[in-house]
Parts: C-alpha cells; structure tokens; sequence
DNA sequence: TGTATTCATACTAATTCGATAGGATATAAT
DNA sequence: ATTATATCCTATCGAATTAGTATGAATACA
C-alpha cells in the first residue's frame, strides 16, 4: 500500500517547478541536484509530465522544464494519479473495473469504496500553490 | 498503491467467520470454498491472524477455527494493518519510521500525512460487525 | 486405525520497482 | 562551423515483492 517512488519524485519535481516559477526554463540536473534524485530517472518521470502537457520542454544548451499552467491549476492527484495510475486501493474500485463475480455480494466493495474516496478527497484538495505556499511559510520560519 | 491480496483475503476471511459465528468451529477448507481462494494460501493467511489472537484454531477432525472476540471488537484497520503492514502511503509517515533527510524542508509530507490520516479515519471505524450488518442488509434485498 | 484438520516451512513463476546505460537529437554560445 | 549543453528515446538489469504451490508433520475426532 505505497505510493511508488515515480508518483513521490513527480510531485517533488513539480513542485521544484513551481518553487522556481520565473519564466526561465529549468534544467532537469539542477533539480535533480536539489532533490537528490538521480537525473536519468527524473528523465523518464518528465516525460510522462510532458507527454501529458503539464510541462513545456525547452531543447537544447539553457533549455530545460517550465510549468504549462499556473501551479494552481495542478492538483495533487492530477500528478499522482498521472504517474501512479489510479490510486484506487483495489481494482474493483477503478474507474474503468472489470466487473468483478462477487459484485453483488460483496460488503468489502464499501471498505475500499470509502478508502479511495478519501483519498481522492485528499488529493484533489491539494494543489501545487498550497504547497509552494507551504514551502515557503517553512522557509520563513527557518530564517527567523 | 494496491492492496494486496493478503489483507484483502484476510478481510473477506474475517467476515465470513463473523458471519458464520456460532460457537462451532468453521474448517478453512470451507471458507476456502465459499470465498474462492486456495485454501493452501488462505492457511498461511490465517496463521497471522491466529498467531496475533485474532482467531482460535481448533486442531484435528471436526476442527478449524472461531472468532476470538465479538465483531464490533475487530476493525478493519487492525485486520489491514497486521496482514499487510502499515497503511502509510510512504516511509517517511510510519509510526517508526526513520528520520528522513529532507524532513525540515519537506512539505510533500503534509501531503502524505494527509492521505495517511484519511486512511485511518476510514478503516478504524469500521469494524466486523458493521460489515455483517452490510452483508445481512444485502442478503435481504436480494431475497425481495 | 483412519480420516480430517491445523501447522510449519520451503520453493517458485511472474511481475514490479528503481533505477542505470547508451546513444540520438536539438539548440545556444563561442 | 564547432562545441557544449540539454532534452529525448529505448533497452537492460538486479532486487524485491506478490501470489501462490508443494510437501509433509502434528493433532485429534470417530
């Protein structure tokens, strides 16, 4: 029941992101460097980030990652659920469930129902903002 | 982030032996068969929860095994935890989880905190007996 | 004694996880 | 034009986990 290293390093790097919003493009190494992941897996991370249109990629020498939208347009789930797959606890839960023989029977069904709606209620209450906004109280916090 | 089939076989395990609550002994061989599982795997299953006090094995012919305390006294997050483990959806929330490197700066944990409490929330207030009730409601209906 | 049952442990095929590796392609700076 | 710096693409790999099977011993009822 772990969320896996691809969905923890999408939502740091996202938030890298977000933390160096500035309109200048980002290198993957010096967010790799910063959040101490190795680079070339942050490679295959981006890409999915990119294919889905949450980043824009900028090639070549001073190229890198900018965010597409603006850091509260992107929910958490948005970018776990992108990476993860689904975050449903089992697959009879998933939005597109083969249906399962014991359906009509089966009283677990409401466990793992009430299981991923909380956590969807969760992430879906989240944004990047919220934890740019966090990030930053922290921050501050740690000057004084 | 799935549950596996070792929690889940121990929760469907745990209600039909609530659901079967006489006093007599259930065999495993029979909720093996009514609930579809091999009953060799569902031994090994079951053996956890009999050796953490949850079940009481009655050895030998006409054996098997009985619920050790009344439904509503069993939750299914304690059924979750002691088969699958913790709930958290990372390390870093664990009750005794290791101090992690980042844990100053990280704001992502708030994030799965957040995820983890939600969890709790759910499967620590629903206990066997709810899940009976649940079934026996189903049952009702589907005899109408 | 025979049969039904739990108990204990070893094994295994398949899959997933968490990367690493090597090069192809694009572009800014020199 | 050349070089350095990036992204892009795909293949590979070891370790761990998952979801069971398999085998047999121990126990107790009939």
């Amino acid at each position: 029941m772990k969320i896996s290293t691809k969905g923890r390093y999408a939502l740091r790097l996202m938030l890298d992101l977000a933390l160096h919003n500035t309109g200048e493009a980002v290198s993957l190494k010096d967010i790799a460097k910063r959040q101490e992941i190795s680079d070339k897996y942050l490679e295959q991370i981006i890409s999915i980030l990119n294919k889905a249109g949450y980043v824009r990629s900028i090639r070549g020498a001073q190229g890198g990652y900018l965010l597409k939208r603006e850091p509260e347009e992107y929910t958490v789930g948005m970018i776990l659920t992108l990476t993860e797959g689904t975050l449903a606890p089992v697959s009879c839960v998933e939005d597109d469930a083969v249906s399962c023989s014991k359906e009509d029977g089966c009283v677990t069904y409401i466990v793992w129902k009430r299981i991923s709606e909380a956590i969807n209620d969760v992430v879906d209450n989240i944004t990047l903002a919220d934890l740019v906004e966090w990030q930053q109280e922290k921050n501050k916090n740690y000057i004084i």
